[in-house]
DNA sequence: CAATACTGTGTACAGTAGACGCAGTTTCAG
DNA sequence: CTGAAACTGCGTCTACTGTACACAGTATTG
C-alpha cells in the first residue's frame, strides 16, 4: 500500500527518525528550512545553493546532505514551512471564509515571492499545506456541491491567488526593475497601438481608475457564479 | 520615452537588426528559439541548456551568444515563438468567445508544458503573446465593462487556465512517476484522514466521480458571475 | 572495551552561464 | 583596388552549481 513512500515524503510525513547512535545531530530540519526561507526571501528562489544555506548555518554544504537527499527537497520543506499553519477563518456560510482563506493566501505569496516558483510542476504537497486545503474544503461542507466539485473550488481559488499574485509581483516597490518593465510594456504598447487597439485601450482606461482589483474581481465573479451553482443545488 | 528598450525588448519588438558589414549569420532568432522549443518540449525547461540548444544546431554554445545577450534572452524569445499566433474565437457576443480562448490556451499549455515553468515571475511580454490579449480584450468590446476589468478579466481567465494546466501536468500519461506521486497523496490523506477530515472525505467522493473538470468548473462560474455583472451594467 | 552507526567535512567530478580574445570573412570608404 | 572596420563562429577561462564518495572523529550499544 504505502510501504515504499518517497524519500520526500518520510521528511514531510513522517515518522520522526529514531533516536541515533552517533553523535547528536546538530542541526534540524527546521532550522536548515528557516535557513532556506531566509536565504530565499532575500535573494529569490534562483539564489539560492547549498552553499548559501549550508553558510547561513555555519556549515559546509555537504553536511546538509545528512538531513536532506537533495535540493528538491529541501525546497520542499522550505514550502511547507513558509506557507504556516491554515489560518482561522472569518464569517459565516461559505462565502465570506472562502474569500477570507483567499486573502490570507495572497498575503502569504506576498510575503515569499518564491513560492510562485517553488510551486509549479508536479510535487509533494506536506502536511501544512493540506491543512490550507483542509480549511476551505471544510467550508463548503454545508453546501450540496459534490466532493469533486470542491476540490475544483479550491483549486481554481488557490489558482486564481497564484496566478494574480504572480503578475502583481511584476509591479513591486516603485524603482524598481520590474516597474521599468511596466513601464516598457505600456510604451511599447502604446507604440504599437494599431497592431492591438483594444489592449490599448483597455490600458489606456485603466491607466486613470484605480488598479490592482484583479484579485477582488476574480473572486467576486467567480463566487457569484459559484453562488448560482449552490443556490441552484439547495 | 521610450529610448532605452532592454536588449530582450529590442529582440522581440524589433527593429529588424539593418543589414550587416561581416560575414552573414548563419543561424537567426527564429531557428535558435526552434531549437530550443524542441529541447524544452522533450526534455523540460530544466534540461535546456545552451550547450544543449547549440549542439542541436550543429554549433557551438558560445555562438549563441552572437545572438541573445543570455538564456533569460532565450526563454522570453521561445514563449513568444511557443505559444503560436493568437486564434479566431468562435461563437459570438462574449462568453462563447472567452470560453474558446480559454480551451485553446490549455491547449498550448498542453503542448508546451515548460511554458508554466517559463512564464513565472516579472518578466517582458512578446508581440504575440500580446495578440493573444488583444484578441481576448476586443471579445468584451461590446459590455459596458471599464478598461481595468476588461484587463482584470483576462488575467483571470489567463490564470485560472495556467494553474488548472499546472495541475493536470501531475496527472499526465499513466505508469508516470507524477502518477506515483499522485497516488502517494492520495495514501497521505487516507492515512492521515483524521486530520483532514473534509479533504478525505472529498476525494473519497471525488474517485467516483468524473475527474478533471476544474477547467470548465472554474470557467462556468467566473462566466456565469462576470455574466451577472455585465447584465447590471447592460 | 570493542563494535557499530552516525556525524561533519574535504576532495573530486560533471555540468552550468557567461567574459574575453582571436582568426577568418565580408562589406564599406577612400 | 586597398585598407579599415565590423561582424562571424570558436576556444579558452573563471566562477559556480549539485552531489557522489571516502575519511576521521564521536557517541551509543552490546
Amino acid at each position: 500500500m504505502d510501504e515504499d513512500p518517497s524519500p520526500a515524503a518520510r521528511l514531510l510525513w513522517g515518522p520522526p527518525p529514531r533516536p541515533t547512535r552517533g553523535p547528536k545531530a546538530a542541526l534540524s530540519l527546521g532550522q536548515i528550512a528557516a535557513a532556506g526561507i531566509e536565504l530565499a526571501d532575500t535573494e529569490g528562489l534562483a539564489g539560492l545553493s547549498m552553499q548559501q544555506v549550508a553558510g547561513l548555518l555555519g556549515y559546509t554544504k555537504m553536511s546538509l546532505y545528512r538531513y536532506v537527499p537533495g535540493k528538491a527537497e529541501l525546497v520542499t520543506l522550505m514550502v511547507d514551512a513558509a506557507i504556516g499553519q491554515a489560518p482561522e477563518l472569518s464569517g459565516t456560510g461559505w462565502r465570506e471564509p472562502l474569500a477570507d482563506w483567499s486573502r490570507q493566501l495572497a498575503a502569504v505569496f506576498g510575503r515569499h515571492p518564491w513560492l510562485l516558483d517553488a510551486t509549479v510542476g508536479p510535487r509533494l504537497i506536506g502536511p501544512t499545506e493540506l491543512g490550507w486545503m483542509e480549511a476551505a474544503v471544510a467550508a463548503l461542507a454545508d453546501t450540496a456541491l459534490t466532493g469533486a466539485e470542491r476540490l475544483d473550488v479550491v483549486a481554481v481559488l488557490a489558482g486564481h491567488v497564484r496566478a494574480i499574485a504572480q503578475q502583481s509581483r511584476a509591479a513591486g516597490p516603485e524603482g524598481s526593475p520590474e516597474q521599468q518593465l511596466l513601464a516598457t510594456l505600456g510604451s511599447l504598447i502604446a507604440t504599437h497601438r494599431d497592431a492591438y487597439p483594444a489592449t490599448a485601450a483597455a490600458m489606456a482606461a485603466a491607466a486613470q481608475e484605480g488598479q490592482d482589483q484583479a484579485l477582488e474581481f476574480g473572486l467576486r465573479c467567480f463566487l457569484d457564479g459559484l453562488g448560482v451553482l449552490i443556490d441552484g443545488r439547495g
